[in-house]
DNA sequence: CGAAAATTTGACATGACTCAACTGGAGTGG
DNA sequence: CCACTCCAGTTGAGTCATGTCAAATTTTCG
């Protein structure tokens, strides 16, 4: 699928956010990434492979999630519009990826290979501040996380979620919320109705 | 206090299994470093300072803890002999800590600040490596602990820990290694005893 | 409209917490 | 070197948050 200025949008205004950056070296890194169309459900990296692409969410919704032995699927992260999803670890360790990326709906997903964005580090410095912003900012949020399920009831985490992506809970089933959270669909659904 | 070879020998070992490196190089990488004594309960890092250095534990036992509103402590992370022990999230967006960075014991750490260690970047490139795979391995690390957190019981959690870091359960007291596993003191206590 | 999937509801079970009392070592000072 | 204190660790009773399972209800969508 062709890439469009619509579906290009988004990613301009992640990058302009965080970085600042010429018209020309904006173009040469937008010719660098490809677009991708899924189906609902479709799955983009697969656990055990390596993952080989930074992934950006130009429209629709994405998970990732684990799976233990046991067949219980654990959600890591979602992504929508505006959003960059990836098995961080796999792609920087070029080890095995542990979790799955998948399409929850119907998605348009730009990808950049690895190879392609070692180039653009090197032709166009902004770029390679960009990421090491959004590392960094990946390591925070993976922090935040782990300090929150330490110290919060479920009943909290489910609100500060809400209040923090108020577009993320429109985007995905509520059953997903329960496993971002770590709770099960049911008490959820009795923390939501007992407010 | 001055830097000898037995507190340096840790690190030495530290870098050498990560990147290779020559004799040259690894006599400039040491010489930025500075040593550094603790007593019992010395703190290294406050809360709300920015960390400015990467801070190896030579000699010793730390930990990184955070407190929250209603002064409950969370250990982080534990550093013993061969450990780096920091609050990275600050460290690298130069952002006031988010946690305390406590001596648990006499202690022996070896510093670099962060201007010392961005010329050292310059100067000896297997060094940055050495550091960006220490980053991967931190983010890594992490995530790890926050899917174990997910999917484990207190008593999965503690075996898993006693295993993995025999050496740290040896050098910390066990109410701590609660505050690691995210439990209180008592319930570990009834875990360890119904085997 | 009808079937499948998502959500809600309720009864019951359990892992983990709280609080209070007790035990046992490791200093410390007389 | 004893007596005292203090802190870590243990034990037990009672409670609460969250899970499990099964059934009822609502929503989605072909």
């Amino acid at each position: 699928m062709e890439k469009t200025d619509e579906t290009l949008k988004p990613l301009i205004q992640n990058i302009r956010e965080n970085v600042s950056i010429s018209d020309t070296d904006l173009f040469i890194v937008l010719e660098a990434f490809t677009l991708k169309a899924l189906a609902k459900n479709e799955i983009l990296l697969f656990k055990g492979n390596v993952s080989n692409h930074m992934r950006f969410v130009s429209e629709g919704s994405l998970r990732s999630y684990y799976i233990e032995e046991d067949g219980e699927e654990h959600i890591i992260q979602f992504g929508i519009r505006g959003w960059w999803i990836n098995d961080l670890y796999s792609f920087l360790t070029q080890k095995p990826a542990t979790c799955f990326v998948q399409a929850i709906k119907p998605s348009k997903v730009l990808l950049i290979h690895r190879d392609q964005l070692n180039q653009l580090f090197d032709k166009v410095p902004p770029i390679e501040r960009f990421f090491r912003i959004k590392f960094q900012n990946a390591y925070v949020a993976l922090q935040e996380r782990t300090l929150e399920r330490m110290s919060l009831s479920a009943k909290e985490r489910y609100e500060k979620f809400r209040k923090k992506y108020r577009d993320i809970e429109q985007s995905v089933p509520q059953y997903m919320i329960a496993s971002y959270l770590n709770v099960t669909p049911e008490f959820l659904s009795s923390v939501r109705s007992d407010k």
